[in-house]
DNA sequence: ATAACTGGGACAAAAATTATCCCGGGAGGT
DNA sequence: ACCTCCCGGGATAATTTTTGTCCCAGTTAT
C-alpha cells in the first residue's frame, strides 16, 4: 500500500489531489447526509459546478444515492471510504509524518487525512480512530476516564454496539464543565457506556467552588465514591484544548482569562492550562482526576486535532508523555513545523 | 496492490487511464531511447502536443532525461516502468482475465498489458517475461529448444547476463526458416546461450527439401546429433504465428499458401499449420523438433501476442495444453471473447 | 556541408470548465 | 392545508485550458 502511495505520487502526482478531494467529498456527504449540493459546497469550500461534475462521478461509480431530498453514500461507497481513508494516509504521508512524531516524543501516534479546523467531520476520523484503539484493549473490568469536548463527544457516536463489556465502568475524568450538556465528560461517559454495553457513574461537581464548598461536596458519601473509582482509572482519554479558546467556553471571568493568557498559557487538559514549556500556569477548582494522577494510570490516550491546535498539543506532550496520540493531518503537520523550527 | 486497484477504478476511473496512458510512454521511450518527441508521437499514436504535456510532467517527476539527443528515461524511470507494469496489470483486471484463460485452457497464464499488434514495445514486456519465468526453474544439465520471430527475437534481449548455466544447451527447435537472420531460430539460440554462458548448437537445414534431399541432409552425422539432442530437449520455448502472415513470411508459393488457408489454417507453430480446431491440416518440410515429440518435452512455454493472433493461439491451445502461455491483454481479450461467443 | 533529427516557443482555434442563474418538486414545520 | 426552504437538474454565457500546427536554433551522423 505505502508502496502504491509513493508510485502514484511519482506517475501522476495531480492524481493525488483528485483523489483526496473525492475522499474529502464522499467523507463529507456521509456525515452529513442527506446534504444538498449547496449546503456541500459551502462546507468544503468548492464552487458549485466542480463539486457538481465530481458528485456526478461519484454517483456513476454508484457510490452516492441522490434523490430529492439530498445525497447520501450508499452501502459501497461507505466501504470505499475506510478503505480510501487508508490509502490517502499513505498518498500524504502520513505515515512518515506519525513515525517522526513518534520519534521526537515516544508515544504511539495515529494520524487521520484532514484540518478538523477546516473541516468538521475530520473529528468524526479521530474519534472513529480512538474508538478503534480503545477497543483493541479494553478489558472487562477496566475503569475508563474521559474528559468532554468537541472531539471527545464524537468518540461514542464512532463506538459500534457492542457485547462483553458489562463490567467495564465509564466514568467523567472530572466535574461539570460548564459547557454544553453535549460536550461534557458526564454526557460522554454516559453515552459510551451505552455503546459498550458498560457500567457508569457520573460525576456533577460544579466548576471553580470555594475551597470549603468543595471539600464539603467532595466528602458527600456518594460523591466521594465517584472520585475515588476515577483515581483508580485503567484507561483515561482525554481531549487537549487552545488555552483561550477553553477558558471562554467556561465562561471564566474576562480578567481570569486575561491573567491566565498574561502567565502564557496556551493549552488546556483536565481544567489544567499549560504555557508553551508544559508547565503548569494555571488550575481550575474541580474534583476528579488530577494531572498528577495520570502518572498512575496505564493508559492515556490523547485526542486532539487541527492545525491552530498544535502549539497546545506540544505543551501537553512536553508536560505528561501519554501511551497514544490520536491527532489529525493539520495538528501533526503544525506540530513538526513547531518542533523543526526550534532545533 | 489488486485491491487498491479496484478501489482505484471505483473512486477515479478517470486517472487509471492517465497512469495506463504515462506507463506506455515511459515503456516505449525506454525502448526506443532516445527518442524524439514527434517519433514517439508516431508510434503512440498520441497527439503532439498533449504527449508534450505529458512528457513535460515526467520530466519534473524525473522520470525522463531529456537533451538535444531526445528523451530517455533516468535510472529512477527505470526502477518506476517494472512497478508500474505490475500495478497496470491489475489496473487493467489482467490477474481476473489470467484466471478465466487458465480455468478455460489448464495452463499457467502471463499477460503482459498492452497489445503489440498496436505497440511494438508490448513485445519486450512479454520476452521479458519469458525471459524471467525460463529462469526460474532453468537448471544446469537442461536443454533448452527455441523457435523464431519476432517476438521470440527479443528473449535474449531481455535476458541479464548470468552465469552459473555453463551446463544448459540451447538449440533451435528446427531448422532454418527462411526468415531475416535475426529472426531466425538459430540466431535466437545463439544469442539466449550468450546471455545465459551456455552451450549452443545450431541446425542449418533449408525448408522444403524433397523427402529424398532430406533424408540424405539428416542423415550427416553432426546434423543427426543435433537433432538427437534437439529431440531430447526439457525445455520449449516458442512462438505462435497466424497462418497466412507466416506463410508470405516463409516465402511459400502462392498457390501453396491458398492451398493452406483452404484448408482452414489459422495458426502456425514449428512448421505446422493448424485449423480452427487445432487440428494439423499443412506440414512443412523440416529438420528438428515434430510436435508429436513435443509431449515427451517436461516444460513448454508458448509466447504470443497482439489481438489478431488470438486465434491462432486458440487453435494451437486445442492442439496442445503447455505448461505456460505468455502473451499480451491484446490477445487475451480477443482469446475470452472467442470462447465466450462460443459457449 | 547537409540532411535529419532534437526540444522549445508561439499563436489562433476549439473545447472544456466555470460561475450563475432559474425552475419544478417534495419535505417539514406551522 | 398551507407556506417556505432546500433539493436536483437544466441552461447559458464568460473564461480558462487544451489542442493543432507552425517555425526556429542547435546537434549529430553521414
Amino acid at each position: 500500500m505505502e508502496e502504491i502511495a509513493s508510485l502514484l505520487k511519482k506517475i501522476a502526482p495531480e492524481v493525488a489531489h483528485v483523489i483526496e478531494q473525492r475522499f474529502d467529498i464522499l467523507k463529507n456527504i456521509y456525515y452529513n447526509q442527506p446534504i444538498g449540493r449547496r449546503a456541500l459546497s459551502v462546507v468544503l469550500s468548492l464552487p458549485e459546478r466542480p463539486l457538481r461534475t465530481e458528485v456526478k462521478r461519484l454517483e456513476e461509480q454508484g457510490l452516492l444515492e441522490i434523490d430529492p431530498k439530498g445525497m447520501r453514500v450508499s452501502q459501497e461507497g461507505e466501504r470505499i471510504i475506510a478503505r480510501l481513508e487508508n490509502f490517502v494516509y499513505f498518498l500524504k504521508g502520513l505515515n512518515f509524518i506519525a513515525e517522526r512524531i513518534k520519534g521526537k516524543f515516544g508515544c504511539e501516534v495515529i494520524i487521520v487525512p484532514g484540518d478538523s479546523d477546516i473541516d468538521e467531520t475530520v473529528k468524526n476520523l479521530m474519534a472513529k480512530e480512538a474508538a478503534a484503539y480503545l477497543r483493541s484493549f479494553l478489558k472487562n473490568g477496566d475503569i475508563v476516564a474521559v474528559t468532554g469536548g468537541t472531539t471527545m463527544a464524537q468518540i461514542p457516536k464512532n463506538m459500534p454496539r457492542l457485547t462483553g463489556y458489562e463490567d467495564v465502568l465509564v466514568v467523567p475524568a472530572r466535574g461539570g464543565l460548564g459547557e454544553r450538556v453535549e460536550l461534557q465528560a458526564n454526557t460522554i461517559a454516559e453515552e459510551l457506556a451505552g455503546r459498550l454495553g458498560a457500567q457508569y457513574r457520573l460525576l456533577y461537581v460544579p466548576d471553580n467552588l470555594g475551597p470549603e464548598a468543595m471539600e464539603s461536596v467532595t466528602n458527600e458519601p456518594r460523591i466521594k465514591e465517584v472520585i475515588t473509582l476515577i483515581r483508580r482509572a485503567d484507561i483515561v482519554i482525554h481531549g487537549i484544548g487552545g488555552a483561550e479558546e477553553m477558558a471562554r467556553r467556561r465562561g471564566l471571568d474576562e480578567k481570569v482569562i486575561r491573567e491566565i493568557l498574561e502567565s502564557g498559557a496556551v493549552a488546556e487538559a483536565f481544567g489544567y492550562y499549560f504555557d508553551c514549556e508544559g508547565r503548569i500556569v494555571y488550575i481550575t477548582t474541580s474534583a476528579g482526576l488530577s494531572v498528577n494522577d495520570l502518572k498512575n494510570i496505564p493508559k492515556v490516550i490523547s485526542v486532539a486535532g487541527g492545525s491552530k491546535k498544535a502549539s497546545a498539543i506540544r505543551a501537553f506532550l512536553k508536560y505528561l508523555r501519554p501511551n497514544a496520540l490520536i491527532t489529525d493531518e493539520g495538528a501533526a503537520r503544525k506540530l513538526l513545523e513547531l518542533e523543526g523550527g526550534e532545533k
